[in-house]
DNA sequence: AGATGTACCATTTTT
DNA sequence: TGGTACATCT
């Protein structure tokens, strides 16, 4: 049985048909338990499936799109599928084929920003580019944002282009124009003394110029486009009879209203996500979206999966307990049937080395047993944690892949790469061909480069076309301007070139002859030869695509990493990283207060990120199906110097029912120093440290001395105070230097 | 213009 | 500790 829709133009609907409609059962519908059944077939209208951790809300959601098409409710080219990454996306169109048995084409399928980008296009003019705007990353961003913030005198050690550009990026993220921010504008923090808002105007009217859009005008050109002509957005409202979406939970403000938006004339919304595994609040994200959504969309039906099918009741427990000290939940209840299965093991260990001593030979005792790596992973929660833990791999011959790391089309070999590109297809690319200008070098420095700006700008014109005049002139040293005639003769050549030859090997031979190639060749440093395989790999990908252009907007909007999948390998990534993961072995290290919670997230966002981090923990501790081992060490050494720690307030969270602990209440502290008392990887690593830097053991309940209040004592990290309130091992202590805090009783010695 | 030295800093990250 | 951005030297 094959599904076929017969469409090139998604937007033209002339020659869809719905679908053949054999006399089949629908199999999207087997398997399904009645939950889950229920949110598939929900009536039309809006709906809200608030799906727990490992209920299998993907399969809800790829189901019901399989019925809304099965059923002929529409055709493809009117559903919009929305996911927040293309693996999301690319996963969800995999499972659909299969449970159509064919292929679907004309789905409105993929990331936020690739629907958008989609329908921009066809309206660029409406917001003053030209359809074939290009689209800025960061890196980008940041650039452009430097030149504007040293044309307007802003010292950028104070104010630096970054900092700016998280500025506008909130403001984006929040669906918010330049027109729409005054003065003083709440998300502005105070950039350049109130400058943020002129230069987010000034940014935009650059963007513009430079025929550009970045990621956030991506929506934020939609949202514009539809705010002010009614009757393109009602082309599209009508078009939408039906919009899904994933992880409804990470929605910011902008993307929440363009499905709002979109979602007005048919009503069938359905939005599939947990708000106890929201974790982007920091970028954008909006909770209350996903708790609002019944005001939204009066009428809305709600459906819970509660059923969970990944992990343990024992696993489920641990992690319910935790969750539930959140407040302001829409609350779930997950069960399972499935066997106890082990407690979550909680370790207490001497430092990190012992963390990662303990991991190790926690994952090669596994692997003896029969255990595969593939199905074990260590989720750290900020991404400096995985090098002890790669370096014990290495070590212990243990392979590991890391999780995350820059993508693909952010190296640097494949940015630059692509701005040649770009530089050839349009010549007015300034950022592009300010970026490979003198890569390779070619005696075009700072110098060459100011005058050249001067020139453009004086005169309105490109980078490129500047270059030209300048060329014709004496302004420039003769080196430079030879040099800088070369180029451009070079680009004229590729230029014309670009309708005779195909496009992999245009771009072969612009890498070729600009030198770049034989740049990376040249080079002895150990990345070098990586870095041309990536280039190998970027015209190889060339192959698949009609033009350049193409490209272009698949390389930034929706490329992503090859999954490095060769071989059995422990997984290592930060707890961000795991979300939509499982593996049957997880480790959790580093469960320290400071840490995790990290206390930079609770100084900028107090109670609010301390829930958001609490929702890691709930992240983390879901992706196991058999097996979690929370650890947490006493001391740890962050850069250069030692910290003593307490055990995460998350570690108290769980249920003493669902968890084993090792190495805390087991044995004593005099106990741990001696050698024969505690498991190996409960030693201290560290023989030759000098005393005065040695770790201080630091276990909870173990103090050394007896206080009273008001008695002075000295804090190895806050140095001297005095005790003000006691409350069992917790001090409540006033610092003379680092002020008013609570403090474990075993962090702190008496005064000499 | 390019190389070399130094001070500084250090969640989480998709598109 | 390791990477980066900027200053200074050749």
């Amino acid at each position: 049985m094959v599904y076929i829709e017969h469409m090139s133009d998604p937007f033209d609907l002339g020659g869809a048909e719905p679908l053949p409609g054999e006399p089949a059962p629908p199999p999207y519908l087997s398997g399904l338990n009645g939950e889950q059944r229920a949110a598939v077939e929900a009536t039309d209208g809006p709906l809200l499936v608030l799906a727990g951790a490992g209920t299998g809300k993907t399969r809800v959601l790829t189901s019901r799109l399989a019925n809304i098409l099965w059923s002929q409710k529409a055709w493809p080219s009117q559903v919009l599928a929305v996911t927040f990454t293309n693996k999301a996306a690319r996963e969800m169109r995999e499972r659909l084929e299969t449970l159509l048995g064919g292929t679907v084409e004309g789905l409105w399928i993929g990331t936020f920003h690739a629907m958008a980008a989609r329908i921009l296009r066809r309206h660029a003019e409406l917001v003053g580019l030209k359809s074939d705007f290009t689209i800025l990353d960061t890196d980008d961003q940041i650039r452009l944002l430097k030149q504007l913030l040293s044309a307007a005198n802003i010292d950028d050690k104070r104010w630096p282009a970054r900092a700016l550009s998280a500025v506008i990026d909130r403001w984006k993220n929040a669906g918010l124009s330049p027109q729409q921010i005054g003065q003083g504008h709440p998300l502005d923090n105070g950039f350049a003394n109130g400058k943020a808002a002129e230069l987010y105007a000034a940014y935009q009217q650059r963007l513009v110029e430079l025929n550009a859009a970045d990621f956030g005008d991506l929506l934020l050109h939609c949202l514009s486009i539809f705010a002010k002509y009614p009757d393109v957005l009602k082309d599209y409202q009508e078009r939408f009879r039906y919009i899904l979406v994933d992880e409804y939970q990470d929605t910011n403000v902008a993307q929440y209203l363009w499905l709002r938006l979109l979602a007005q004339s048919h009503h069938n919304i359905c939005c599939v996500g947990d708000d106890d595994q929201s974790i982007y609040g920091w970028r954008g994200a909006e909770v209350g979206n996903i708790l609002r959504f019944e005001k939204d969309f009066p009428g809305a039906a709600v459906v819970r999966l509660e059923r969970n099918y990944r992990s343990t009741p024992h696993i489920l427990g641990a992690a319910s307990g935790v969750i539930a000290h959140n407040q302001g939940r829409l609350g779930k209840t997950l069960w399972t049937d499935t066997n106890e299965g082990e407690p979550v093991q909680v370790r207490a260990v001497w430092d990190g080395d012992a963390e990662a001593r303990m991991v190790g030979d926690e994952v090669e005792a596994l692997q003896s047993k029969g255990d595969t790596l593939d199905e074990m992973a260590v989720l750290v929660r900020a991404s400096f944690q995985t090098r002890a833990f790669e370096e014990r791999f290495i070590t212990l011959g243990v392979p590991y892949r890391v999780i995350g790391g820059p993508r693909f089309y952010e190296r640097r070999e494949i940015r630059d790469a692509l701005a040649y590109v770009r530089a050839v297809v349009s010549p007015a690319d300034d950022l592009a061909f300010e970026r490979i200008v003198n890569v390779p070098k070619r005696g075009l420095g700072d110098a060459t480069m100011r005058t050249l700006h001067t020139t453009a700008r004086a005169s309105g014109v490109s980078l490129m076309a500047a270059a030209q005049v300048l060329c014709e002139t004496d302004d420039l040293r003769a080196q430079a301007r030879n040099a800088l005639q070369r180029l451009l003769n070079d680009f004229a050549r590729w230029r014309g070139l670009l309708s005779t030859m195909n496009h992999p090997e245009l771009v072969e031979v612009i890498l070729d002859e600009s030198g770049y190639t034989s740049m990376w060749q040249q080079d002895k440093s150990a990345d070098a030869p990586g870095r041309l395989e990536n280039l190998k790999e970027l015209i190889q990908a060339l192959e698949e695509f009609e033009n350049l252009s193409g490209f272009l907007e698949h390389v930034s909007l929706v490329m992503d990493n090859a999954a490095n999948d060769d071989g059995d390998m422990v997984s290592l990534m930060t707890l961000h990283g795991a979300k939509g993961l499982e593996f049957d072995t997880v480790f959790l290290p580093g469960w320290e207060e400071e840490l995790f919670p990290h206390q930079r997230a609770l100084d900028e966002g107090g109670l609010a990120a301390l829930e958001e981090e609490r929702r890691l923990a709930y992240v983390g501790l879901t992706r196991a199906r058999k097996r979690a081992i929370v650890s947490y060490a006493a001391n740890r050494r962050i850069f250069d110097r030692w910290v003593n720690s307490a055990p995460s307030r998350f570690i108290e969270e769980l249920p003493e029912d669902h968890i084993e602990r090792e190495g805390e209440t087991g044995l004593s502290a005099t106990e741990w120093h001696d050698p024969g008392a505690a498991p190996a990887w409960l030693k201290p690593a560290h023989r030759g440290i000098r005393e005065d830097r040695a770790p201080r053991w630091a276990a909870r309940g173990q103090a050394d001395h007896v206080f009273d209040e008001g008695d002075r004592i000295f804090h190895q990290k806050f140095g001297y105070g005095r005790i003000l309130e006691m409350d069992g091992d917790k001090l409540y202590i006033a610092f003379e230097k680092a002020g008013d805090k609570t403090v474990l009783a075993s962090f702190v010695e008496p005064a000499k």
